[in-house]
DNA sequence: TTTCATTAGGACCAAAGAAGTCCCATACCT
DNA sequence: AGGTATGGGACTTCTTTGGTCCTAATGAAA
C-alpha cells in the first residue's frame, strides 16, 4: 500500500508552485528546477490542471500556478487527481466494472466504505501548506 | 490507491475462519466454501502464517486457525502480512535501496511521517471482528 | 500579423509488479 | 508405513506504471 511515484512528484511540483506567488512557472523550468524528467512534469501538470489544481496559461510566458491557496490543497487532493479518487477495495471503487457479484447485498461493503472514509479524512487533513514549512528548509 | 486484491481475499480468509471456533480449517476447504482459487488461498495461507495472525496445524485432519482473536486481528495487521509495512511514499521504506539523495536532512520526510501514521492508525481501528457482523448477514 | 514559446491531448513502449500455477520437500496423525 | 496437510520455492502470464514522443491549439509580444 503505497503512493505511486507521479503521487510523490506531484506533490513536490505544487509545494515548489506554492513558492511562486502567483507568477506562472514553465513545465521546463519546473523540470529544471526540480530535476526531474521534463516529460514527466509536462504530463503530471497537465492531469493537475485537468484536476483543477492548477490554473494554466498558454503562449510566451505562460505556465502554471496554483488554482487556490495551499492551504485550501490536500495530500487527498492530489492523491486523487493523479490516482483517481480512493477506493481500497475493488467493491468500493464505482469505476470497476466487474463487480463481485454479491456487491448490491454484500454486508461487508458498508464496513469497507468505514474504513475508505476514514483513510480519505486522514489524507484531508495535511495540506500542501502543512508540507511547505519543511520544504524551506532545504530550498530556502 | 488501493489494496492489491489478496489483501481483500485475505481478509475474507480470516474473517471465515473466526468462525471455526478453533478449529483448523485445510486450505482446500477454505477454497472450495469461499470459492476462491486454490494456489492462490494456500499461498495466502502461508503468508498469513508466516505474519503470525493464523497458526498452522499440518497432518491429517490439520489446517489453519487465527492465532488469536478476532478483535486483535486489524485490517492494519492484514496489509502488513500481504503487503508489507505500510510506507506511502519510497523516502519512507525502509526496505528501499535507492534513496531519494537527500532523505538524511529532507525537511518534507517528516510530514510524510505524519501522513504515514495518520492513515496507519486509521486501518489500525478496524479490525476483523468489526467486519464480521456483516458476514453473517451473507452466509449464516 | 507573424513568430515563437508554451500548453493540450493523444499514442506508444518498456520495465516492474501482481496474480495465479505448479512442484517437491517436510511434518503430523492414524 | 501411508495418506493428508502445510512449507517454500520457481515460474508464467497479465496488468499497471513510469516514461517518451509527436502533433495540434493557443496566446503574447515583436
Amino acid at each position: 500500500m503505497k503512493l505511486s511515484r507521479l503521487t510523490d512528484y506531484a506533490v513536490i511540483l505544487l509545494t515548489k508552485l506554492s513558492f511562486a506567488d502567483g507568477e506562472p512557472a514553465s513545465a521546463a523550468r519546473l523540470s529544471e528546477d526540480l530535476m526531474l524528467p521534463q516529460p514527466t512534469v509536462s504530463k503530471l501538470l497537465k492531469m493537475l490542471t485537468k484536476a483543477e489544481l492548477l490554473t494554466a496559461q498558454r503562449g510566451a510566458a505562460g505556465g502554471y500556478r496554483l488554482s487556490r491557496s495551499a492551504a485550501a490543497i490536500s495530500i487527498g487532493d492530489v492523491i486523487a487527481a493523479i490516482e483517481g479518487p480512493l477506493a481500497l477495495t475493488a467493491c468500493i471503487d464505482e469505476r470497476e466494472e466487474d463487480v463481485c457479484g454479491v456487491q448490491s447485498f454484500c454486508g461487508m461493503r458498508g464496513n469497507w466504505a468505514v474504513v475508505n472514509t476514514a483513510v480519505s479524512d486522514a489524507l484531508n487533513r495535511v495540506t500542501l501548506a502543512d508540507m511547505a514549512p519543511a520544504w524551506m528548509s532545504m530550498f530556502g
